[in-house]
DNA sequence: GTCTATATTTGGATAGAC
DNA sequence: GTCTATCCAAATATAGAC
C-alpha cells in the first residue's frame, strides 16, 4: 500500500467513526485530505475497498492475537486476562478503524463480508472454548457461557469509545482495572 | 400520532436496525409497506421527522425511568438494580428504536439534537451521582466512578443487540444473572 | 390514502488534459 | 498525482389526479 493510499484510508477511518461509512462521500473524504475526488480514484478502486481494507485489517488482528492467546499453555484465566490486555491494544492503536468495524460491517460486500463473518464467528468460538476450559477446571464460576461472554464482549467492543476521551493516565488504569472488574465477578 | 405513521415508524426501526439511518431510503421503506415512496410523504414530514420520533421517544423513557428511581428512597445498590432492570424492560420493548438511538444519534438535526446531547447527559450525570453514594455509604468498591459507569453502560447499552437472538427463557436467565455478574465485582 | 410524474440535488465514478 | 468536466444513477421531496 503506497503512503497516499494509506493516507486516504486513515482519513476515510476518521470521518466514517464520527458520521458512518454511508454518511460519508467521497467528496466529503476528497476535501478532508484537500483534493477533489476524483483524483482519490488514482489511489483506490472506490469507497468499498476503503471499507474492506479498514475492518479486513482489523479482524486479522482479532484472528492473530486470539491465535497467539490459543498457543500459549497458560491457565484459561491467563488467558481471559490476555484477551482483554488485546482488545485494549488493538483500540488504543487502531481506535478509528475499530469503531468503523463495529459499526458499519454491514455495508461491506461480497467476499469481503464474508471474510468478516467467518472471522468473527470463529473469535467467538475460541472465546468460549476458553471459557468453558475455565469452568471445567474449576478456575470460574460455573455460569452461562453465552451470558458470561456477552458481558465480556459487551465491555470489550466498547473500549474504543472511551479510549479517545481519555488521558494516556487513564487508559493506563483501564488497563490495570479492566481485568480485576471483567474477572473478578467470574472467579470460582 | 395516527395508526398509519406508527407503522411507518415502527418499519423505519426495523430497516435503520439493519443498514442504518443513512443507508436506508424513503423508497426501501415505501416497499417495506407496499406503497410508493411519494405516499409516505402523506403521513410524515420527512426522513429526519421518523429519526426524531424513534430515538426521542426512547430517550425520554431513559429520563422517566431515571427519575423514578431517583425518586426512592432505597440504597445506592437498590437504585442501581433498578437501572439494569431498566435497560433490559426498554431493550426489551423497544429493540429496534434502541438499537437506531445507539447507532443513528448523531444524524440527528437541529432541537432534536440537541434535546438527546442533553437528555444523555443528564441520565450520565445521574447514574455517576448514584455510584458516588454508594461508595460514600460503604456499598461499593472505592473505584474509579468513570471506570464503573463505563463498564455498567457498555454491557447495558448492548442488551439490545443481545435480546432478538435469544428466547423468552434466556432472556429471563439474563434479568436474573445481569445485576450478579454487574455488581458483585462492585460490592465493598 | 395512494398513485404517476417530475423537479431538484446529490453521489459514485470515468475521461482526458496538464 | 491532480485537475475540470461530465455521465449516470439514485435520493429526497412536491404537485396534482384519482
Amino acid at each position: 500500500m503506497t503512503t497516499r493510499k494509506k493516507q486516504i484510508v486513515r482519513t476515510a477511518a476518521q470521518l466514517f467513526k464520527q458520521r458512518g461509512y454511508s454518511a460519508v462521500t467521497m467528496r466529503d473524504l476528497a476535501a478532508a485530505m484537500d483534493i477533489k475526488a476524483a483524483s482519490l480514484y488514482n489511489h483506490i478502486s472506490g469507497k468499498q475497498e476503503i471499507l474492506e481494507q479498514l475492518i479486513l485489517e482489523v479482524a486479522r488482528k482479532f484472528t492473530a492475537g486470539m491465535d497467539a492467546v490459543k498457543k500459549n499453555d497458560g491457565t484459561a484465566f491467563a488467558k481471559a486476562e490476555q484477551l482483554i490486555a488485546l482488545h485494549i491494544k488493538i483500540a488504543v492503536e487502531n481506535t478509528d478503524a475499530l469503531a468503523v468495524l463495529n459499526t458499519d460491517w454491514m455495508h461491506l460486500e461480497g467476499a469481503a463480508y464474508e471474510e468478516y463473518i467467518a472471522s468473527r464467528k470463529k473469535y467467538e468460538l475460541d472465546f468460549k472454548q476458553i471459557l468453558k476450559e475455565g469452568i471445567a477446571s474449576g478456575e470460574f464460576k460455573n455460569l452461562s457461557v453465552e451470558t458470561i461472554l456477552f458481558n465480556l464482549l459487551s465491555t470489550l467492543r466498547s473500549i474504543y469509545l472511551w479510549i479517545p476521551k481519555k488521558s494516556a493516565t487513564e487508559v493506563a488504569d483501564l488497563k490495570k482495572e479492566l481485568p480485576n472488574i471483567l474477572l473478578t465477578g467470574l472467579r470460582a
